[in-house]
RNA sequence: GGGGUUGUAGCUUAGCUUGGUUGGAGCACCCGGCUGAUAACCGGGAGGUCACCGGUUCAAAUCCGGUCAGCCCCA
């Protein structure tokens, strides 16, 4: 006997071990990298990676976003397109980095950090930012995902800062990024203010003490204004009151003061009182107060009522305290009535000299200020109150609105360039793209870049003592205006570079500022590859073809890039973005390191293997959270590996037997064959369709139902083509159809399983080639007849029917019967119905007509229809029906007459029994019915005897592990008419268990089965 | 407070764009069956107020309005 041609295989291989295996193949038969860097002169598709950063470990939800990303890669690679930019990032500045460090040295301020010297800090901060990256690297090698590393992009190389710097400098010079004081969110323990973007990571649910307080009015003895808050230690720095013009507000007198408040609020703060007076919100404008606390020196224009929208009446009194120094709206209507703001706040977010309070942060100072109140009569009341606030969201600082002194970009002016880029974008899911990213553009904020920080991207702006800027885009004009190159461009070495300024030739110092880490990852369109200095870098690849990043990234890194590629290219920075939702832990809980149900990407991949993760993620859609759920896990993996590698298993042992090896797929002519391929080719297009949607997991369920009728249906009906006979033309055709529609499969699931298709692919093809460069299986509309696939599934219908029907009278599937009828208004080829007839089990099988049923048909009155009809006729009428056969009649004319009445179907019940001898099922889908002839004579009982005989020879010879062309000896200890069927049935017994011969005797070894209550004796012995 | 999204069987989910037979699967459970590839599979059973309330319509899981809950985002 030749070798084997295909491997067998184990399968119950765990696929951990598989891919290990896939693994060093890929390695030993440079398969990575012949694909990463092949350039095969085909049509590009972009792809751009979000870059993580490198100081954190990796976990589940970067498994997805990998798998994803690599699944959509591989597809495109394998439907021919060259893959351009296909290579990883890292995100390398920021304060998260900076706290990353603080941590590890143990400061807690901007000052032991500058002590310590930046040079020092930053350097710690370069080298942490790759902590971890030997981890991902691994985990990345581990999942599957195949991106060409070496080549990664790095925020903080030189190349990529000069490039932001070239942007940054362009913008300048269109007058888009300006410096400007504004209230800024900004953390006092950081130092720095942060971006709306930031912000808007850090909302938390917080307690603070809200507080009431009376504010007098100028020349009352008693008569106060109202007003609320929940930052106390703002109340120092009061200069306005603001109220709503068109709102009402009350005059109110109770327990012997007298309050303004809005109307609308006097019910819930006050049990006893009288109004006095209801006036506009207007009327109160202009109205004088005594500051409440007499520390600050306050604007002339300071300490009167005025109005303003954003009162609200919500919350409150109706009456808002404003703080010009700590807020934006308080600031603008500030500068709109001419008051200078106060602050007695430092920049580490305590109080100064000018106030009591001195040294303390102002939270602290929060309890001092409310006792200092209730000292003074200038509190009404307090309560807690539950509310979000913004913290920082990195160290969970509460944040401040502060003024200060910043670079923004002024993106509130390109608004409608954003939104008429987006129309370019196609988001996945749809409603992003109106929802939540079209919202935010609608009021896309200016966008507050500088950060008083160290470790970043300099601000490339020099200043000098006239107060000229001037902005450099290059590493070259720091020689071009008198400075010089140093090896590092960040900080504190960019700090010593001076310049001359080209206006006044006085020396230049640069703006002591870094920028916002997300100008940085945003800016991965070009800075990647270093344009405009790389002259090879073609900018037609912006926008890029595809990204995807988790839900978090949508007024992320999806915000950012679009924005800039907006500015400078006045593009779209890629054409399709899917957002993914969050991994959850298995109780459906959001994982978090606190919470302690962390999972590693490294741990997960271990648990369950890198396929099955990866199949995993596409249960669902991807934008749909997915909590972690083993068994469903196991179960897809089992039901597509486990399959796949049966029906494997079950051609390589077959084909192997009969020495067969797969040439080329010749035209079938079996139905079986036909419609399988016909499944497999109208398959392919659905798949197609799909991953072109990014529905991956729409895809992954046309593989699954493909792969059931495969293994199920196709292989079952077909299993006695691949025992019997020698390999002639038909038996080749069918092995052809088994192995290309397997083949197909593995190749239509590689991009989501890497590794496994990988492993059957080469048991099939050979060895050396990867199925990852082979190309997408296309439909051939040749083998596409929906007529058949509808057939099949008519008759696959009539098998379940006829199983129905059996198990309802208790004939077991194994037992012949003399006749099955069918019954439908659909023909069904007589050839698939040969397909099925071994599972029908009948000596005859035959089609009928809707007269033919083997019923007996009764008619009977609807009667609250037909008695107002025919009323005291109604019961002969009952009889009528009863002994006349009329069921004829009304298929003929559509209706009974009656004594003159009319009367069609919907008057009357129509009711079908079959008869005694037939068991019957019928499906109202397809209006099959099936009657099963219940009648068992002596001859079909011995032919259904020696059915059971040989199916427990056949358990018998399966538990010894023969080989299948194994010759046995049988000996059956019977009696009765389990021993005349044997002796009836002989041949056929013999041949279905290549029994040479049979014995009628015991045997001291023999099995014992229970067949129909009998007991019944086998024994068999293989012999050489 | 505002915006978005999700809510379908114990669990995971399809269907919703475009209203139309009796809301379809899978897992788990119970009963039965098939099987010389399969820990697979098949049949039956049980399990659903399609989150809730209202509207439009001859007809609503589907369209509209509102409420509730979860999640995300914003202020």
């Amino acid at each position: 006997m030749t070798e084997n041609f295909y491997q067998n295989i184990d399968v119950n291989r765990a696929s951990i071990d598989i891919e290990k295996e896939i693994r060093k193949y890929w390695e030993d038969n440079n398969i990575i990298e012949n694909i990463l860097h092949r350039d095969r002169g085909l049509k590009q598709y972009t792809f751009l990676e979000g870059p993580p950063t490198a100081n954190g470990r990796p976990h589940v939800g970067h498994l997805m976003t990998r798998t994803v990303k690599d699944t959509v890669m591989r597809y495109k690679y394998m439907s021919g397109y060259d893959i351009g930019r296909r290579t990883g990032g890292w995100d390398c500045h920021g304060l998260p980095v900076e706290l990353e460090a603080e941590k590890h040295f143990g400061f807690n301020t901007k000052k032991e950090i500058e002590d310590f010297g930046i040079e020092k800090f930053n350097e710690y901060c370069r080298n942490s930012v790759f902590t971890y990256i030997d981890e991902w690297n691994r985990i990345d090698s581990e999942i599957g995902y195949w991106i060409d590393e070496k080549n990664s992009y790095v925020t903080l190389r030189n190349d990529y800062m000069e490039s932001e710097w070239y942007a940054m400098k362009k913008l300048f010079d269109e007058g888009m990024l300006v410096k400007d004081y504004k209230i800024v969110p900004y953390c006092p323990r950081c130092g720095t203010s942060l971006s709306s973007h930031e912000v808007a990571q850090g909302y938390k649910n917080t307690d603070d003490t809200s507080v009431y307080v009376k504010f007098m009015v100028k020349g009352s003895a008693n008569r106060y204004l109202l007003a609320w808050t929940t930052t106390p230690w703002t109340l120092p720095s009061n200069e306005l009151l603001v109220v709503n013009k068109d709102f009402q507000y009350s005059l109110v007198a109770s327990e012997g003061s007298e309050y303004y408040v809005l109307s609308d609020m006097v019910p819930s703060l006050f049990k006893d009182y009288k109004i006095i007076q209801t006036l506009h919100g207007s009327e109160l404008e202009g109205m004088e107060y005594l500051q409440l606390m007499p520390f600050l020196k306050v604007s002339k224009n300071a300490l009167k009522v005025v109005t303003g929208d954003f009162v609200t009446a919500e919350d409150g009194t109706g009456i808002v305290h404003a703080a010009p120094a700590f807020g934006a709206d308080d600031f603008d209507i500030a500068k709109k009535y001419g008051v200078e703001l106060v602050n007695p706040v430092d920049t580490e977010g305590k109080f100064d000299s000018s106030v009591p309070w001195k040294g303390m942060s102002v939270m602290d100072a929060n309890p001092e200020i409310i006792g200092y109140m209730k000292k003074n009569q200038l509190l009404f009341k307090s309560q807690k109150i539950k509310h979000t606030y913004p913290y920082c969201y990195r160290c969970s600082t509460k944040l401040l609105y502060y003024p200060l002194d910043a670079w923004f970009i002024k993106v509130s002016t390109i608004r409608e360039l954003l939104k008429k880029n987006n129309e370019k974008v196609n988001w996945y899911p749809e409603y992003l793209k109106y929802g939540r990213f079209g919202n935010f553009l609608d009021d896309a904020k200016d966008w507050a870049l500088s950060r008083n920080r160290y470790w970043g991207t300099p601000l490339p702006v020099w200043k000098c003592s006239n107060g000229h800027y001037l902005a450099i885009g290059s590493r070259e004009d720091l020689e071009k205006y008198g400075g010089y190159i140093p090896d590092d461009l960040h900080r504190p070495f960019i700090d010593n570079v001076k310049l001359k300024c080209p206006t006044c030739s006085e020396p230049m110092s640069r703006e002591p500022y870094v920028i916002d880490t997300w100008f940085d990852s945003g800016s991965a369109s070009y800075a990647a590859m270093h344009y405009p200095f790389n002259r090879k870098f073609n900018t037609d690849t912006i926008p890029v073809d595809f990204i995807t990043e988790a839900i978090d990234q949508t007024r992320g890194w999806f915000y950012t890039l679009h924005v800039i590629a907006s500015l400078l290219f006045g593009r779209n920075a890629y054409k399709n973005v899917m957002s993914m939702s969050f991994i959850l832990d298995e109780h459906g809980q959001k994982m978090s390191k606190s919470k302690g149900n962390f999972i590693t990407a490294s741990d997960f991949i271990g648990m369950y293997g890198a396929d099955p993760a990866r199949l995993f993620f596409y249960t669902g859609a991807p934008w749909n959270s997915k909590s972690i759920d083993k068994k469903l896990i196991n179960d897809t993996s089992r039901k597509v590996f486990g399959t796949l590698s049966n029906v494997y298993s079950f051609f390589a042992s077959n084909a192997n037997l009969d020495g067969y090896v797969f040439e080329k797929l010749e035209a079938p002519d079996n139905l079986l064959d036909k419609w399988i391929l016909s499944r497999l080719n109208s398959t392919m297009e659905n798949v197609r369709r799909n991953l072109d949607e990014f529905d991956m997991h729409i895809a992954l369920r046309n593989l699954m139902d493909l792969i059931n009728d495969f293994s199920n249906y196709y292989l079952r009906l077909s299993r006695k083509r691949f025992w019997e006979g020698d390999l002639d033309n038909s038996k080749r055709k069918a092995y052809d159809t088994l192995y290309y529609t397997l083949l197909s499969i593995i190749k239509m699931l590689a991009p989501m399983a890497p590794f496994y298709t990988e492993y059957m692919y080469v048991k099939l093809s050979g060895p050396e080639s990867s199925v990852h460069s082979e190309k997408y299986p296309e439909q051939d509309n040749y083998y596409i007849n929906g007529d058949l696939e509808k057939e099949f599934k008519y008759a696959i219908t009539v098998m379940e029917l006829s199983r129905r029907a059996r198990q309802e009278s208790n004939i077991k599937g194994r037992q012949v019967v003399s006749e099955v009828l069918i019954y439908s208004d659909m023909n069904i080829e007589k050839a698939i119905l040969d397909i099925i007839s071994p599972e029908l089990n009948s000596k005859a099988i035959k089609f009928i007509k809707a007269e033919e049923k083997p019923v007996k048909v009764t008619i009977k009155p609807v009667f609250a229809k037909v008695a107002p009809i025919l009323r005291g006729n109604t019961n002969a009428f009952t009889e009528y029906l009863a002994d006349n056969n009329l069921y004829g009649e009304l298929k003929a004319k559509g209706k009974i007459v009656y004594e003159g009445h009319e009367f069609t179907q919907e008057y009357l019940d129509i009711h079908e029994e079959a008869l005694d001898t037939y068991a019957v099922a019928g499906d109202d889908k397809t209006g099959i019915s099936v009657y099963v002839n219940k009648e068992i004579d002596e001859d079909l009982m011995l032919a259904g005897y020696a059915r059971e005989i040989i199916r427990r020879i056949q358990i018998m010879r399966k538990d010894l592990n023969l080989e299948y062309s194994q010759n046995i000896i049988t000996s059956v200890n019977a009696s009765g008419d389990i021993k005349k069927s044997i002796e009836k049935f002989m041949d056929l017994i013999k041949k279905e268990t290549l029994s040479t011969e049979i014995k009628i005797a015991g045997h001291p070894d023999e099995k014992v089965w229970d067949i129909s209550g009998e007991n019944v004796g086998v024994f068999i012995e293989a012999i050489s």
